[in-house]
RNA sequence: GCCCGAGUAGCUCAGUCGGCAGAGCAGCUGUCUUGUAAACAGCCGGUCGCAGGUUCGAUUCCUGUCUCGGGCUCCA
């Protein structure tokens, strides 16, 4: 009897009998691999189990341990929590469920506008476990466009997605449509799947053989969302949810977010008195209190420092400008949305501004630069105001005030890819002296339609980013034509403590500004010849860097930036008198110490320090008057140490600070 | 800006099916004088986010508005 032979990936072949599916093969395999199997790859391509395999073909089976696996299973998830959806609500329609980051969601559109709260989801996910428990096959079907009008007859939406998709006619459409057919299916053939009677849903699949495959999943929240991005289109109810391979996945899971929770910046703000967003002010404008400050100065201080050791040159610019400026520059055209409206007065339009690049570039104009000056490299701490969309406003990550490390380098062609390479560098350097040290970068390139500058300036600018990429080991991810139109640009990412990701660092390189402020320097040859300018914010902003540190840290600053590096607290009132030596003697080395009085009992006084997560916690007695010593009780320490003479103590907090610890 | 949800003491949160507003923590005062994560007692503390409406009466119901949270969009 003939059978068909295929390839498994580790290049070993097997043999099956004709119309033998993957399900059948990684039965064949051994049990472990059958239970385990969700879906397969075959060429390249991912399909059910249940697709019959042909000769010669390449197979592999996908598990739940793989990212592949796991997606498959967030999208079945969606699709059963469709399933519940509309069974909880009659004459509900259903959008779009794709998996995303950590789960799924879908996209909901209730009769008469109903909505669905957040104390239905207990209800629609014991459906949803209903459904599991049923143990439901995914049976796909093909059928044609009509037949499948046809079917989603009473669901706009898919009808929608099946009309996008099949009949593109313009190369915006077949944009949407791309979008789209991930959600259906191809060539001409609309794909869908049927778990039951009651419920069949479009896709492109595959999707794992039965429900019953799924069930670590928990249902998250509910929010709006628009049909298809648009603002002007329906309004959707969303439902996220969470999915996993195993419950111990859900539940780690679960955990991380619960960590995150108790690193929320806004929350360790109020917990350690750093800063408060008062209502008076409006939404994204903080206030920082004396303690956000004193660790908003060390960055500041040392973001200085490091920069003048790099050989910039510190400015300062002020915070309006006349709309004249702006036009020149352009923001008014491509920002005008995101920039306060202008203030008039003397017969002229000051704006607040959204960056400070213009006043930057004034500073260059302001005498014939010789390309012996040159670079030139600008430093300030400027604070720009941007109107973000009030619903978008976060703490200190999207504020509608915030202070940018901001560079400007004004370079000649030749030495910009230099520059840039250091720049790389220096960003990295800084950034591993705040304690990240694992990055993401992302090179974007020339937008394809429209952008400004020849060829070989592009091609030169994209290498220089390349080059200082690679030269500073970093990986990278290619944004191709995902450049400004002005230039390309490397953004660089932080991982935090807890594995998050956080943009900070952007590099851009411009061939804007100086076309249109005329930007010259006097060359060798005597000639006149434009200037690079490349844009650099490293920390980004010193609002989202010190809210990023906050979240990294979980509030427990290291002992350089601790807004209050140990606080000393006398046993008894008797001990007041050495506390207060102790204090003038720590604060004479720079250190930012406390001492708090005998007036409530020890145990109270150093609870309420430890809450504060502070490095140290000094104790003094009788003994440490007598000998000059402290009691040392370090932050995540095991126990305290007695007798520590205050002279080590004190190198030793200056060893942390010289280390960054 | 849009969708959903929420605003009660400085903080965390109860509560009022429309009828004098509650706790814990924090704060203050007193007692205690303390050696490594919460001493004891008492006191203060609220236009129940704001403005209208309905009602004999609204913190509670309705409308509007502001702020916050989760999303969409956008971004440092």
């Amino acid at each position: 009897m003939a059978g068909i032979s295929i390839t498994l990936p580790d290049g070993s072949r097997r043999s099956l009998p004709h119309g033998a599916t993957a399900g059948d093969l990684a039965a064949q395999i051994g049990p472990g691999l059958s239970k385990a199997a969700l879906v397969a790859e075959v060429d390249g391509e991912e399909v059910d189990l249940s697709a019959p395999l042909s000769e010669g073909q390449q197979v592999s089976i996908i598990t739940a341990d793989s990212d592949a696996g796991l997606t498959v299973l967030r999208h079945s998830t969606a699709h059963v929590l469709a399933q519940a959806v509309l069974d909880l609500y009659p004459g509900a329609t259903y959008a779009v469920g794709p998996p995303i980051q950590d789960g799924f969601y879908y996209d909901f559109d209730l009769p008469d506008g109903a909505t669905i709260s957040e104390d239905a989801l207990e209800a629609i996910e014991a459906r949803m476990r209903e459904i599991v428990a049923a143990d439901q096959p995914f049976e796909r079907h093909e059928v044609s466009v009509a037949d499948g009008l046809e079917l989603f007859a009473d669901h706009p939406y898919k009808r929608e997605i099946i009309e996008t998709v099949a009949m593109a006619a313009t190369p915006e459409d077949q944009q949407a449509a791309d979008e789209m057919a991930a959600e259906v299916a191809g060539d001409g053939q609309i794909s869908y799947y049927r778990n039951s009677d009651a419920f069949i849903d479009m896709c492109r699949g595959p999707h794992v053989p039965s429900t019953g495959r799924l069930g670590h999943f928990k249902l998250m929240s509910v929010a709006g969302a628009y049909w298809r991005h648009d603002a002007g289109r329906p309004s959707l109810q969303r439902v996220y949810g969470t999915a996993w391979a195993t419950g111990k996945d859900l539940a780690s899971h679960l955990h991380r977010l619960a960590e995150a929770e108790k690193r929320d910046h806004r929350r360790l703000a109020r917990e350690l008195d750093l800063l408060s967003w008062p209502a008076e002010l409006g939404p994204g404008l903080a206030v920082w209190h004396p303690k956000g400050a004193a660790v908003r100065r060390v960055i500041e201080d040392y973001s200085r420092r490091r920069h003048d050791e790099g050989g910039y040159e510190l400015v300062f610019t002020p915070h309006i400008a006349r709309s004249e400026l702006w036009e020149t520059s352009g923001h008014l055209d491509f920002y005008r949305e995101s920039m306060y409206p202008p203030m008039e007065l003397d017969g002229g339009a000051y704006h607040p501004k959204p960056m400070n690049c213009p006043f930057h570039v004034l500073i260059y104009k302001s005498s014939l630069r010789s390309y012996r000056d040159l670079p030139i490299r600008m430093f300030e701490l400027g604070t720009v105001y941007r109107y973000e969309l009030s619903g978008a406003v976060h703490g200190l990550m999207r504020s509608r005030g915030f202070t940018q490390d901001d560079s400007h380098i004004f370079a000649t062609p030749e030495q910009a890819p230099a520059e840039i390479a250091s720049l790389v560098a220096f960003v990295l350097s800084v950034l591993r002296a705040f304690g990240f040290d694992s990055f993401d970068a992302r090179l974007a390139t020339r937008p394809p339609d429209k952008s400004i500058g020849g060829d070989a300036e592009w091609e030169m600018a994209t290498e220089a980013l390349q080059g200082a990429l690679e030269a500073a080991g970093l990986e990278y991810e290619l944004d191709e034509g995902g450049g400004a139109f002005y230039g390309p640009k490397i953004d660089v990412d932080v991982r935090d403590a807890i594995g998050r990701s956080w943009q900070l660092s952007t590099i851009q390189v411009d061939f804007q500004l100086p076309e249109r402020f005329d930007l010259e320097y006097a060359g060798a040859d005597g000639g006149r010849h434009r200037p690079v300018m490349i844009h650099r914010a490293l920390m980004g902003s010193i609002e989202r860097f010190f809210g990023v540190l906050i979240e990294h840290y979980g509030g427990a600053f290291p002992a350089w930036l601790a807004p209050v590096q140990a606080v000393i607290l006398p046993v008894a009132a008797s001990h007041c008198h050495y506390a207060a030596e102790v204090e003038a003697r720590l604060s004479r080395d720079g250190f930012r110490v406390q001492v708090v009085d005998a007036q409530e009992p020890l145990g109270r006084r150093i609870r309420a320090a430890k809450l504060q997560k502070l490095p140290y916690v000094l104790v003094v007695g009788d003994d440490d008057a007598a000998h000059r010593t402290v009691g040392v009780n370090a932050r995540g320490g095991d126990g305290d140490e007695r007798g520590v003479p205050l002279e080590d103590f004190a190198l030793r907090l200056a060893r942390d600070v010289d280390d960054h610890r």
